[in-house]
DNA sequence: GTCTATACAATGATAGAC
DNA sequence: GTCTATCATTGTATAGAC
């Protein structure tokens, strides 16, 4: 017999595929599993999402629209570039805190092995984010306020301190920072991390 | 009927596990596709390595000695802290470029969802790598060749360079810049993004 | 919309011959 | 060491009652 629970059967499969996709991965998590956590039976699930690939897709639509949605509400022009940049950043950040073990699940799909599942293009999504944080490089460069160098090679940079930030909150917690690590880390990359030579004004 | 292949029985499943782990992932790739990718039959598989939880030991073994011995061996004391660093990445990235699969195979499960695989413990491979990393970084604070800062921050920022410089040459081999862009990447965030501010003797 | 019961394919693993 | 043949289990998915 069912258990009752909060929330829609829906929601509650959701909840509880999201949460077994992202901690044993989408090949290794049975049907079975998935409806025994939600509280109900198989054909519920069948009805809701019509196959396993069919709760996946809508698991990635949603995690992928609220990316979308966070990057586009985040990208007011007030402000200097690297306090917009902060801006983009923290609020990444808040999407992750929030929908820890969904994030967690696409990132598998996109960065890890395709476990037996059809193409979801989330590039899309991964170009959306890369070509706004490339726009504020490029205009950085162009103000002045950043150095000269390749735009990509600077953007890159960038998403590989945020990805690492995650990956790290996810995968060794202990060894994680937070969001104020994620500001410290963002001071540094800016800054630089060697001592600079002095300055040539100054020279003999 | 088996296909007569080069190498051994025994070489040509680790080829194919790895191979079908790294792309496919552990939970979704099956004995049947490794033998039939070897071109030999499951009990040999068995003979071999006694179960499919035995191949992926053997292969994560195999690569994680691979890794600590790269290590070892590129940790002389010759030169600045910075071409420390240097000579450690790029023979980390050698590594990685060797052995392209079985590196995206570890990568996958030390970042990714555990994918019904039993606990194998990569961390010791990472406190090696880190710890390592992060001694340079206290030297080179040290000496002075490096900006005081925390120095697991400056340390993370490395390793995310790093981690993400491999995951684009996996995921997007259109955006990866190979060595050369590790190299430039380096630069960069010894460097620094932003431009300095003016040279405080020169101030008025 | 959700259940009970079940169909049917694929999987990990083994016995026993050679 | 490697094969053929086979087994028990698990997996996705569905039919039909309510």
């Amino acid at each position: 017999m069912p258990r009752a629970r909060n929330g829609s059967v829906r929601d509650r499969l959701l909840d509880a595929a999201i949460a077994r996709f992202a901690t044993r991965g989408y090949a290794a998590t049975s049907i079975r599993e998935i409806v025994e956590a939600a509280g109900v039976t198989k054909p519920a699930l069948y009805y809701h999402f019509r196959s396993k690939e069919g709760i996946y897709r809508a698991i990635l639509d949603a995690v992928a629209d609220t990316i979308d949605a966070t990057l586009a509400s985040s990208l007011s022009t007030a402000g200097s570039v690297r306090e917009r940049i902060d801006r983009l950043f923290l609020a990444m950040w808040s999407v992750f805190e929030r929908r820890r073990p969904a994030v967690r699940f696409l990132n598998s799909v996109f960065w890890g092995p395709k476990q037996g599942t059809p193409a979801f293009d989330l590039r899309s999504v991964d170009r959306s984010f890369t070509g706004a944080l490339r726009a504020l490089v490029a205009e950085g460069m162009t103000s002045g306020e950043l150095r000269r160098a390749d735009a990509g090679d600077v953007t890159r940079i960038l998403a590989a301190v945020l990805s690492h930030s995650m990956d790290l909150a996810l995968v060794l917690p202990r060894q994680a920072q937070g969001k104020a690590g994620l500001r410290r880390a963002l001071d540094l990359v800016f800054q630089g991390l060697a001592v600079p030579p002095p300055h040539p004004e100054i020279a003999p």
